[in-house]
RNA sequence: GGCCCCGUAGUUCAACGGAUAGAAUAGAAGUUUCCUAAACUUUAGAUACAGGUUCGAUUCCUGUCGGGGCUACCA
């Protein structure tokens, strides 16, 4: 069902008032509010909005035909807004008046809010009652979450985008949302390329490289693996040792063993390179986010966290929940919930990465003391997330069910999954540029730059790659796994951000040429014009838009927001190329136009926002 | 081995249990004196397989086959 609206009501809440009160009448029964729900009628047949009647057949006592003849004519009778009726089999079509179409167009235009985004403020009084939680309690949402030792790739720009696009939905269906980042600062694997850097690096550093910092820090995590590799070879050549035995006597691995412990210490010269790297790394991501365009309102580091991870264990352990082994080691039995035991606390008494997990989810509730924390990581982590649920739980920590999982599919490459080792990362920085050197080719290809100058053009190129790149990622639904050609580049014709923002573009021109004096004119000047079919396809996507956003929040897919913008521009263009706007001799028709085409650009603008795409007024 | 996810045109993606399974791209053929042809039109092409549930199944259930993930005192 839509959600109720302040003021008017609409169409679509009357007619199902008035299939219930029938339904009623004749069997004394009400419907279920699911078989109320209207779909907007597919283009093929003749209507607005369609009643699938099979499931009142039984309670009326009525063919399929009977039953939706019995409940049109009612509806028609007594609904204005519904003009006329039509009976495809099981399936009762409505058609709603030009007039009601006209005045929802105007009220969409003149009103204060666009569609979809109504703000808190417009949220239904009673709801948070119905949920029992008191006020505004927000939505966390995690997103991003990376380490230290790596620059970011082409994973984490599904990530990021996801996570982005996310908060923005839900914001958009009423919710206060706490857009947060956990960053990975500690553990073996940021000493790996500490331990490289003291040994090898020379002091070496961005400003005196040039080098971004997380890709310099990258590299040394890289030279480190290979050194290592290099000395394993060594040893198990030369004393005839197996790897994993190699591998421990490794003088690279003891040496970042002990990094850790020093780290682990404080060793106040270790934290002091420690927070020097780090902080490169920072710079380099914050240059990655900036110009994916996502950002963070709090930024948790598991250096913080995991300490109070393990406090909290400690506690649990001595209230009983958890055991210890005669090593040490601490446990959590979760033999009852049919999963292996699960250790938190190794036998020299450090964290594991589920101690600090439980930390930070305690830090961020008693933070925020959110109705819901939303993490948004890969689905190769779906047995993670299920144990610190369960772990919670034994640990007696309500907010445990407040933790919601956002499992997303890979990204994969023809081959299979990426391979650091295999040197087939796609990196997000590179990633980025190749966007936007595409974009500049094929938009300077089309000579339509003239009118720019340089700081416009790079802007729009800038606009119009990355446009691509979060189209191509975020209208693929996020729970499946997703391919990604190196070879190919990501298309900007078709169904692809481009075709959209290039849409968008034409409709500014038209409204730019049009001018304010003549748009103000057209919203009273429109009433009385007839409806074409193609103008009536672009009302019902129009129209469909907030109840697709309300969906994408409900179901965590900004996909089904893109696809939707997607069917609104190709729409747009089927329309526009078959009939002029300000060419239109009849007034009221061109009025119609004109404003029709102003919501589209409206919608498209709020939608494609919701995507964190931006569409230029000219391309 | 056990648990989880996924199999839709050549390829990449769609489809609250609803009508004749939509698009894009690649292929073939067209459209520009006209508000931006990054557009539009036509054409051909798919639900892995076998059962079941029901008015109706790509969707839910069972089995088979194929792909991926997880199953660390890594993160």
């Amino acid at each position: 069902m839509p959600r109720q609206k302040t003021g008017t009501m609409k169409a679509e809440e009357k007619i199902a008032a008035v299939v219930a009160e029938m339904i009623h009448e004749v069997t004394g029964k009400t419907p279920e509010n699911k078989h109320l729900a209207l779909q907007v009628t597919r283009r093929e047949f003749e209507g607005d909005l369609t009643l699938v009647v099979f499931p009142f057949l039984k309670a009326l006592r009525q063919s399929p035909e009977q039953a939706a003849q019995t409940l049109g004519k009612a509806i028609v009778e007594r609904l204005d807004e519904v003009s006329s009726y039509q009976v495809v089999k099981g399936f009762l079509n409505l058609s709603l008046s030009d007039d009601y179409w006209q005045r929802q167009l105007a009220e969409a235009l003149t009103g204060e809010e666009n569609g979809g985004h109504e703000g808190p403020a417009a949220a239904p009084a009673g709801k948070e009652e119905a949920e029992g939680v008191g006020g505004q309690a927000p939505v966390v949402v995690e997103y991003s979450s990376p380490n230290t030792n790596k620059p970011l790739h082409l994973g984490h720009v599904r990530n990021n985008l996801l996570g982005y696009s996310l908060s923005l939905l839900l914001e958009a269906a009423g919710q206060k949302v706490i857009k947060v980042n956990l960053v990975n600062d500690r553990g073996i694997h940021i000493c790996k390329s500490m331990l490289a850097w003291m040994r090898f690096g020379q002091g070496e550093s961005p400003e005196s490289s040039g080098k971004k910092g997380d890709k310099l820090v990258g590299d040394y995590y890289v030279q480190f693996e290979q050194a290592l590799r290099q000395e394993v070879e060594e040893i198990m050549a030369d004393q005839g040792l197996d790897r994993d035995e190699a591998l421990s006597r490794a003088s690279l691995m003891r040496e970042a063993r002990d990094l850790l412990r020093r780290w682990e210490a404080r060793d106040p010269k270790v934290m002091q390179v420690w927070s020097m790297m780090n902080g490169w790394v920072y710079e380099g991501f914050d240059k990655s986010y900036q110009r994916l365009g996502v950002e963070f309102d709090k930024v948790y580091y598991e250096s913080d966290t995991y300490l109070l991870g393990r406090d909290i264990v400690l506690e649990g352990l001595k209230k009983g929940l958890l055991y210890q082994k005669e090593d040490g080691s601490v446990w959590a039995d979760l033999g009852a919930d049919g999963l292996d035991d699960k250790l938190l606390l190794r036998t020299d008494g450090t964290s594991v990465y589920m101690t600090q997990d439980i930390g930070t989810a305690q830090l961020r509730h008693d933070d925020f003391h959110a109705r819901q924390m939303i993490y948004v990581v890969g689905n190769e982590q779906n047995h993670h997330f299920n144990v610190l649920k369960k772990v919670l739980h034994k640990l007696g920590k309500p907010y445990a069910d407040t933790i919601h999982h956002l499992s997303y599919g890979m990204v994969e490459l023809p081959d299979g999954r990426m391979k650091s080792r295999e040197g087939t990362v796609v990196d997000a920085d590179d990633l980025m540029d190749e966007m936007v050197r595409t974009a500049r080719k094929t938009t300077e290809a089309l000579g339509k730059t003239h009118s720019l100058d340089e700081k416009e053009k790079d802007l729009l190129y800038h606009t119009i790659g990355l446009g691509a790149l979060k189209y191509f990622i975020l209208k693929v639904d996020p729970r499946k796994n997703m391919l990604f050609n190196p070879e190919e580049s990501i298309d900007f014709n078709g169904n692809t951000g481009p075709f959209i923002q290039y849409t968008h573009a034409r409709i500014r021109s038209v409204l730019r040429k049009a001018g304010d004096a003549r748009m103000q004119e057209a919203l009273l000047a429109m009433r009385g014009a007839p409806i074409i079919p193609k103008e009536k396809q672009l009302l019902k996507l129009l129209f469909e838009y907030p109840s697709v956003v309300e969906e994408a929040a409900t179901s965590m897919n900004p996909g089904r927001v893109a696809n939707h913008m997607y069917e609104l521009a190709r729409s747009f263009n089927q329309f526009y190329h078959d009939h002029s706007i300000l060419g239109e001799a009849d007034q009221a028709s061109s009025s119609f136009r004109l404003c029709l085409a102003r919501y589209c650009a409206e919608i498209l603008r709020t939608g494609m926002g919701l995507l964190g795409i931006e569409l230029p007024e000219k391309m």
